[in-house]
Parts: C-alpha cells; structure tokens; sequence
DNA sequence: AGGCGTACCTGAGGGC
DNA sequence: TGCCCTCAGGTACGCC
C-alpha cells in the first residue's frame, strides 16, 4: 500500500475521523518495537488540532507534541466504535477520541513507526520536499537532483531528496517520463527534467484520484483503503505488452528492488 | 555521498 | 494435502 498516495487517503480518512477530538486514552501492544509505548500517554487528553501529511509519514498536531505515524509495509488505520471493538491481534495502537470512536493502528509485518516529535518535527528523519506539498517545477528539480550523483531511480526512491515515491511510483514515473530508470542523474537534460515534473506530478495526483493502489485486494476492511487500483503501466507486469510502444517489460534488480521499465521507449 | 548487503517481520503463493 | 522456499509497497545500519 503506502506510499505517497496511499497516505493522504488515509491522511483524508483520518482527519474526516479525529481533527478536533480529544484523546481519551492511548494503548499498545507491547509488541511492535517501532511503537514508542512509554511517550505515546502524554498525549492523553489532547485535542487533535490538524492532521498532516509529509511524504510517508502522517502527522497529528496534538498542542506540545506531534504525533507521528509511518504505515511502514503493512499498517494500516482503521475507525471503530469503541464500545463494539474486540482488540485484532495485528492492532498494535489504539487510539480512543471523546465521540466513542477508536483508532486502530494495525500493522501485521511490524515495520511501521508510531512516535511523538516536538513541534518543530525535529524527530522526522532528515526528507526532502513533498512534491504535492511544495510542487516541483522543472527548475527546482533540478536543484534537487542536479547536486546529486548517482542512478536515477534510486535518487527519487531517497526520501532525503524526495519525500513519497516508493518503488511502484518511481518506476510508473520514470515509465511515464520515458527514462531508463538506471540513467544516471547527471546525464539528464532541460528536457528529461520537463518530461519527470509533470509525470512525477501527474501520476501521484491521478492515483490520489483513483483511490491509491493496493496490491492485496482486501474486501471488507471498513473503510480505510479502497480497492481501487490504478491501472499499472510497468509495475508487477513484467513479460507484457508496454502500453506504449508494445515491446515486452523487463524486471531487473537495482539497488535491491525490482524495477519494472521498458528497456524499447525509456532512454 | 552512494552502493551494497543485511536485518527487521508476517503471510501469501509457487513448486514439488 | 502439506512442507519448504522465496518474495513483498519501507527504513536503518555498517562497511567499502
């Protein structure tokens, strides 16, 4: 699920659910070591005053403290109503706020992060502008990028230099800027800069609209993610028909990751 | 600074 | 049917 488009979904569904709440009781398993159990009471008794977004990570504002939550893999938040809620054995946070709900923060595979920074956000890991947040011009990506060295797509997927692509949407952008994802940055050009600002823009904002994908189509989670799933150009089809030029998508690791791209139309 | 390997986790799915 | 192996949307760490 979660990258970048994936988050505001959940960040819109959570601000519909607790801006404005107070928070009535925080409680976690115990089990989850990206969970900060023994901070997470302070905010007992805190009013939510703004849900955020920044690249991955969501942030709610709760007066001293923001509370900070990055899905990681698996997690995912759920609204239920307190007093019909049984605890899932996935469910590692839960969150009650002063209208009887609960928010269950749920991650199977563990590698989700729930914290507290300080206003300042000074506990986020160093990130690079949000591109919906701040949004990019060809100009000041090559601000961003130009100083760097290094292979395309593993610079995007770096959230210190671009905060939210992960890898399904670093390899549909570069499909859709129609560069190799293994160029290396210092050869790009005014015009391959031109091509990656408005699909970087284009497909976050389009998969927003189509409700973000999910690779696992879950049916009867209440309401946290959609099933909708975008319609992937490269991703996970590899042997297929490239929807543009028709020659066959290849997969090939690259820094650790399975990158999906069409070795024909991306130069 | 970047690349690479490894570690952290569970569950789904393929091969036999 | 069932066991074993591999793999997955992310990040962090240490080493070169």
């Amino acid at each position: 699920m979660p990258e970048l488009p994936e988050v505001e979904i959940v960040r819109r569904n959570l601000t519909a659910w607790v801006q404005g709440r107070t928070i009535t009781n925080v409680a976690s398993s115990g089990r989850h070591r990206g969970v900060a159990k023994a901070s997470l009471t302070s905010i007992m008794g805190c009013r939510i005053e703004e849900v955020g977004r920044l690249g991955k990570y969501l942030t709610l504002r709760t007066g001293p403290h923001v509370l900070i939550i990055h899905l990681g893999m698996s997690g995912r938040l759920l609204s239920h109503d307190a007093a019909a809620y049984a605890a899932g054995p996935h469910d590692h946070v839960r969150i009650s706020t002063d209208d009887g709900r609960l928010i269950a923060f749920q991650d199977h595979r563990r590698f989700g992060r729930v914290f507290l920074s300080p206003l300042d956000l000074s506990a986020l890991p160093p990130l690079g502008p949000d591109p919906l947040c701040t949004p990019f011009t060809a100009t000041r990506l090559v601000e961003i990028l130009g100083r760097r060295r290094g292979v395309l797509k593993s610079i995007l997927m770096n959230q210190a230099v671009v905060a939210g692509i992960g890898n399904i949407y670093a390899c549909e952008i570069l499909w859709a800027s129609r560069l190799s994802p293994f160029r290396s940055v210092s050869s790009l050009r005014k015009g391959d800069y031109l091509r990656l600002v408005v699909s970087l823009t284009d497909v976050l904002t389009r998969a927003i609209t189509a409700g973000g994908s999910t690779l696992d189509d879950y049916r009867d989670t209440d309401g946290a993610m959609g099933n909708f799933d975008i319609n992937f150009a490269v991703y996970a089809r590899s042997g297929a028909a490239c929807p543009r030029c028709d020659s066959r998508i290849v997969a090939q690791i690259l820094g650790g990751r399975v990158t999906y791209w069409c070795p024909n139309c991306q130069l």
